[in-house]
Order: structure tokens, then C-alpha cells, then sequence
DNA sequence: AAACAAAAATAAACAGTGTTCAGTATATTT
DNA sequence: AAATATACTGAACACTGTTTATTTTTGTTT
């Protein structure tokens, strides 16, 4: 009885797991297809025919993987935010007092944006991934974004318990910080630095989050 | 002689001067048809052939009168700095502290960008009316960004006169007096609040603008 | 090994996009 | 009335995201 069950369940059991893990891996294809490209050549300059190309399958086979272009855009916002939260993560190493966490968190955050503006794109400025997020119904709109602030909230906290920020309430100034900090990254990746000379849209950039960081160190 | 003059050349110079100014007509026609649908289905949902439509001619008319889609979007990002740079002027009027005008100032720059969320995308987040930039090559390269921010700057110079902001720079100041609102705006526009449940968004947006202000003035 | 069933991949089409250009219609000048 | 200059357009080009009917491949059963 047990051997027959095995010899009829068995095999196909093995075949679906490999073929879902095949799944996965065709997933996993494309979307890295999709990455490269993306960095290359920019978001805008890549068609869901070029992605096929680039795996050598058809247009139509993407479908298969993914429901649109959006979950595509999606699927690397995603990553985005692994690589993003690991940058941050990095930065904190070795440090204890919570006040020079946030001050390396706030540099970690500026280096990750001037080094991959189009991972910071994805994450913070473009439509695409959260249209597809409209899509889903979670419980939480958008946990990427939510975990990485729990951090710093959670960041802020300790910097209260250390005496600092004693006239403001936390979750505004999490947020306000987090503006700040997005403000000055999305203008350069956005390009709107262009008030200034060339010559000095860095030095402007820089000076501005110096003074940031010393404006935080007075509250 | 004169006379011949003035029969010769009187009639095409009228014929001349009637055929620019309908020339600026129809290339006003032409915007206030892209920004009336801009504005109905948003940016990435009209088309050149909708706008064509909308004006009862063929698509291959709006390029005798723009040079591109992206000319089109730049025009359009143009007036709506004259209505922002109108909005901040009106908050201005009447108010003789310039600590009160900077805080007048910040509260129409967080309206207008709740107010007319498409307008503050094409003035400071979307990527094509820069690409015009690109292709422009001006003494300035952004003078409508560089206009808008000359006032803030001499807005901050005044409170700096009035004791205001003693340890901090102007021109570094005023980037991130910019940034701040710029980040906190943008989070909103492109739907990064949703870190927060719907329920609670405007009060953090409130509050975070409310604890900035607070900040403001001890400094 | 052959027949059958299930899964995966694709060719082709649909309905659009921005943009260009040869040719037509209109207006103005001679 | 003929000639010229200006304004406009139909049609095409080379794309885009996406869907569907069909074919190919793979796995299972007789």
C-alpha cells in the first residue's frame, strides 16, 4: 500500500517543486535582465521587448512571470530597498551612542542616493512601483517604506532617551528629518540643483546637510 | 516716394506682424488645450494626438509650433512657476516681519503643492521639462528654479538682520529650508506617506510641517 | 514505445505612442 | 490670374504595453 502511494505521489511531488523553483529562477532571470538594463540605459529607455530580448524568450513569456510592467518596477523597488536597508544597516555597525547612528544614517542615506539615484528613484520618486501597490491591498500600504522608518523612529527614540530633541514630538520629527533628507536627495536626483552653477551644485549640496547635521546637534 | 513706401511695405509688415501674433495664438491654443487635459488625466495619460484632437487639428500641426512633447512640458512647467511665484507673492503682501513672511511663505508653498499636486510635479519632480533644459543651453541653466529661490534667499538675509539663523549660513540655509519643504511636498505628490494608514497622513503632514516651523524660529 | 495531458513559449495581432515628411490646401504677393 | 509663400495634413516609420490563439515542449499514463 505505502510503496504503491509512493511510487504514484512520489515522482510528480518531485517534478512540481522543481518546477516551481524553475518558476522562481525564470523570475529571478528576468528581473536581473530587467536590472542591467534599467541601470544601463535608464527606466524610461526599456521595453518589455528589450527584457526579452536580453533573456532571448519572447515578449509574451514575460507575462507569464509578471502581470505588467508596473510589478516589474515593483519586483525592483523591492530589492532597491534590500540593497538600501543593508547600506544603512552597514553605516550603524560599531556604533553606540544613538545621536552619531543618526548622524552616520543621515550620511549613509545621502551617499546611497548620489551613488544609486536610480535605486533611489524607484524607491522615492517614481509612480510606477506604487501604482502596482494599488494593486495588492495589504494590510500595510507599503511596508519597504515603512520598515526603513521604523528605524529611524526607533533611532530617534534612543536619541531622546540620551537627552536630545526634548521640544519635539517623535513620529513629526521622524518625518520631518526623513523629509530633509529626501528633499535634498530628490532635488539632485531630479536635477532641479540646476539653480546653481555647475561648479558649486556639490559644494551646495554637501554645506547644506553639514548644516543640517549641526542644526539636529542644537535640538 | 514715400507713399510708394509706404504701399509697398505698410501692407506686408501688418500681414506680418497679424501672422506672429496668431502664430503666439495658436501656440497658447495649443497649451491651453495640453494643460486642460493635463490636468483632467494627468501627464503620462495625454497624448500629442489627444491634444490635437482637442484643438480639431492634425498631430503634425503641434510641431510647427513645438519642437517636441518635452518643449510642450516645459512651457507648460514655466506657467506654473507664474502661478506658484504668484501664490508666494500674494502670501507676502502685507506682512512686514520677514520671519512672518518665511513662515507665510512655507504654509502657500505646502498649499500649492496639496492644491495643485500636478502643477508642483512639473515644476520640481518630473524629468521632462529638465530635458528641455538639456537642449536649451541658457546662461542659467533653470532661471524660473533660480527666480523662485533668489527670493527665499533674500528672505533669509532679512531674518538674518532681524537676529535670526546667527549660526548658520545663508545660501546653505536656504537649500535646506528648501529641501525640507521640497521633501516633505514630494513624499506627499508621489504617494510615500502611505507609510502612515490613510487616516493619519495629513495630521503627520501637519504636524512635521508644525515641528519645522517650531525649529525655525529657535533657531 | 505510443497516446494523452499539462505546461511553457510564442507568433501575430491590437490599439496605441512620438515624430517625420511628402504632398495638398490656403493665403498673400506679384 | 499666375506665382509664391505659408499653413496644414495623410500616411508612414519605428516604436510601445498587452492579449490571445496556436504551437512546442515536457511529463504522465496506458
Amino acid at each position: 500500500m505505502f510503496s504503491i502511494f509512493v511510487m504514484l505521489t512520489l515522482p510528480s511531488m518531485g517534478v512540481k517543486e522543481r518546477k516551481e523553483r524553475e518558476k522562481l529562477e525564470k523570475r529571478e532571470l528576468i528581473l536581473e535582465a530587467a536590472h542591467n538594463l534599467f541601470l544601463e540605459r535608464g527606466f524610461d529607455q526599456v521595453s518589455i521587448r528589450n527584457i526579452a530580448e536580453a533573456i532571448e524568450y519572447s515578449p509574451a513569456t514575460i507575462y507569464l512571470y509578471f502581470k505588467d510592467k508596473n510589478q516589474i518596477f515593483h519586483a525592483l523597488h523591492t530589492e532597491a530597498f534590500r540593497r538600501f536597508g543593508e547600506a544603512l544597516y552597514t553605516s550603524q555597525q560599531g556604533i553606540a551612542n544613538p545621536m552619531d547612528r543618526l548622524i552616520k544614517m543621515g550620511e549613509a542615506y545621502m551617499h546611497f542616493a548620489i551613488n544609486h539615484p536610480e535605486y533611489y528613484d524607484i524607491m522615492f520618486i517614481m509612480k510606477a512601483p506604487m501604482e502596482h501597490v494599488d494593486e495588492m491591498d495589504l494590510k500595510c500600504d507599503w511596508p519597504e517604506g515603512r520598515k526603513t522608518h521604523d528605524y529611524l523612529e526607533s533611532l530617534l527614540a534612543e536619541c531622546k532617551e540620551h537627552g536630545h530633541f526634548k521640544n519635539t514630538e517623535n513620529p513629526y520629527l521622524s518625518l520631518l528629518v526623513w523629509s530633509t533628507m529626501h528633499g535634498l536627495c530628490s532635488l539632485k536626483v531630479r536635477d532641479r540643483l540646476r539653480i546653481y552653477p555647475e561648479e558649486s551644485r556639490e559644494e551646495m549640496f554637501t554645506k547644506a546637510f553639514d548644516t543640517f547635521k549641526q542644526i539636529l546637534l542644537t535640538l
